[in-house]
RNA sequence: GGCGCGGUACCCAAGUGGUAAGGGAGAGGUCUGCAAAACCUUUAUGCGCCGGUUCGAUCCCGGCCCGCGCCUCCA
């Protein structure tokens, strides 16, 4: 099966298949550090990782390119406000920014590349612009592109170049530009400012520059895919495109890959409606990271998720569903043998699920299938009609779920506890949710022996001493659960 | 103003020209000292409104209403 994934710069589903018939070779923008990432940031990158995870799954090797866009006007500002060179601002962004990703189960690229280690392959592809008459240098230092130079400028975003103009909001005071719509391909800068002294001039590199000479330094000249967040497709994304293949004459990427922006309480994030959030400040409410990252990927990659806190707390119990099935198949005890309406469950639930990620990674779908697989194996447990055979094969499809979704595998504690480290070391410990505080304050044997305590109670029959222990640990984030083969335990 | 997306049950959310996946929540049941957990069952004659095409439309076409995004730093 071919995963067929829709194109921005077709405008319609394209299957994705290495050109060079062995490695797809894909670049997708990273975060400029200059503050912690936020959800709207992880929806992106989460998707991509669907992406690269579905690739995988479909049998195509991939050689993921992500920049770290590590020196801009945020990170000049931040740091200068800070009294600190860029180069001591962002490496803790960088840091968390990584750390995130792991929290959240997001697979790290094959290549991992920084816009201030590659300023000389930036300044060669002005030099080879200016080469072919599609970059000019300005009396004041800077460098711009020459839009003229590229007829097919906005051919990405459908984007009529006369028509814009108008109704756009464009910096006149640039008079010094060709055309108010030619981009900085280089910042002049003064001696006390960030900047670096090359053959083109003292300067810093303008935004889109990096990822053109990031993408052709790694994985050539033109490539298969491209992905971002649905803004970068216009401008950087189509200025990326103009200087690119202006400079080689060649098409830059083949596929581009745009991931919607997402709502934060039917709103657009901002800092000013109050709706905007980190992991972090997730983490430390209490949600699990595995809920964040199924909220994030439940709705498909060209949907507005309308992200909100009932939706984790949904996402959280249906993990919940999801791992209790699969530890219900692991413990059964089941005769040897295979059924055939066993099998064909299985087998069902797998090619349904492997289709709807085929058909434009539609994960709500493939969500679904496995869904069904939970109710019909959890049937099937019930009336004792599963046999060994079965339950391996459910377990297997399972396994292929997770290697896209990752969400079934149980890693939410570490992610919690970095969270929590990182709020003490910064002073944050006010933002952490109580029960998190209160669960971290008694050790797992400290709970066990308030366990066995209140399992006395009960053998003696005194349930109003064992309910009082169950009460209290209860307000301390541990909640308990009387089984058939004792009790269990669990921080909230 | 230009370009684009969406309005499906209490909430989230797939989907198809032939009569509505899945998750959560609620309700009922099984289990339990109680509870929790778990499992099962159940919940849209209807898919924003009005026309049209069609044997038949939630799905196609037109109009309208509402919400949202991009066009500017932004994932």
């Amino acid at each position: 099966m071919n995963l067929r994934l829709f194109n921005t710069l077709s405008g319609q589903l394209d299957e994705v298949l290495p050109a060079d018939g062995a490695v797809l070779r894909m670049y997708a923008c990273g975060p400029t550090v200059y503050d912690y990432g936020h959800i709207g940031n992880f929806r992106t990158f989460l998707q991509v990782d669907i992406l690269r995870r579905a690739l995988r799954l479909f049998g195509v090797p991939v050689r993921h390119v992500m920049n770290i866009t590590d020196v801009d006007d945020k990170i000049i500002r931040n740091a200068a406000a800070a009294g600190v060179p860029i180069a001591e601002y962002t490496p803790k962004f960088e840091q968390a920014f990584l750390e995130d990703l792991d929290s959240l189960a997001v697979e790290r690229p094959e290549i991992l590349t920084r816009a201030t280690q590659h300023i000389s392959e930036m300044v060669h592809l002005v030099e080879r612009l200016a080469g072919k008459n599609a970059a000019y240098r300005t009396e004041d230092g800077n460098w711009y592109f020459r839009l003229k130079a590229f007829p097919e400028y906005g051919k990405l975003s459908k984007k009529d170049l006369e028509g814009m103009t108008d109704g756009a909001r464009v910096d006149v005071d640039e008079y010094e530009r060709d055309s108010a719509r030619d981009f900085a391909l280089w910042k002049a800068t003064n001696a006390g400012e960030t900047g670096w002294e090359t053959a083109i001039g003292r300067g810093r590199p303008g935004w889109h520059l990096e990822c053109s000479a990031m993408a052709m330094e790694y994985l050539g000249e033109s490539f298969d895919l491209h992905a971002g967040g649905e803004d970068l497709m216009f401008p950087h994304h189509e200025n990326e495109i103009a200087q690119s293949e202006s400079a080689t004459g060649k098409m830059f990427a083949r596929h581009w890959f745009h991931v919607r922006f997402l709502l934060v309480n039917g709103r657009k994030m901002s800092k000013s409606e109050g709706n905007f959030f980190t992991l972090r400040d997730l983490l430390l409410r209490s949600y699990k990271a595995s809920a964040i990252r199924l909220a994030l990927i439940s709705v498909p990659y060209r949907h507005q998720l309308n992200f909100t806190f009932d939706g984790l707390v949904e996402a959280t119990s249906a993990i919940d569903r999801l791992r209790t099935f699969a530890s219900r198949l692991r413990a059964a005890s089941l005769e040897d043998g295979s059924t055939a309406a066993g099998l064909a469950t299985a087998a069902c639930a797998q090619e349904s699920f492997l289709a709807a990620l085929a058909n434009d990674l539609n994960t709500a779908e493939a969500r679904a299938a496995i869904f069904e697989l939970v109710r019909d194996g959890n049937i099937a447990l019930d009336a004792g009609r599963l046999r060994s055979e079965d339950r391996d094969a459910m377990l297997r499809v399972l396994d292929v779920f997770d290697s896209v979704f990752a969400v079934i595998a149980d890693n939410d504690a570490a992610p919690t506890k970095t969270a929590v480290e990182w709020a003490r070391a910064h002073g944050k410990l006010n933002e952490v949710a109580p029960e998190l505080l209160a669960a971290s304050t008694l050790t797992d044997a400290e709970i066990d022996a308030r366990v066995e305590e209140r399992n006395l109670a009960r053998r003696q029959r005194n349930f109003r001493r064992a309910d009082e222990i169950r009460d209290e640990l209860a307000s301390l984030g541990i909640i308990l659960e009387d089984g058939r083969d004792g009790v269990r335990w669990k921080r909230k």
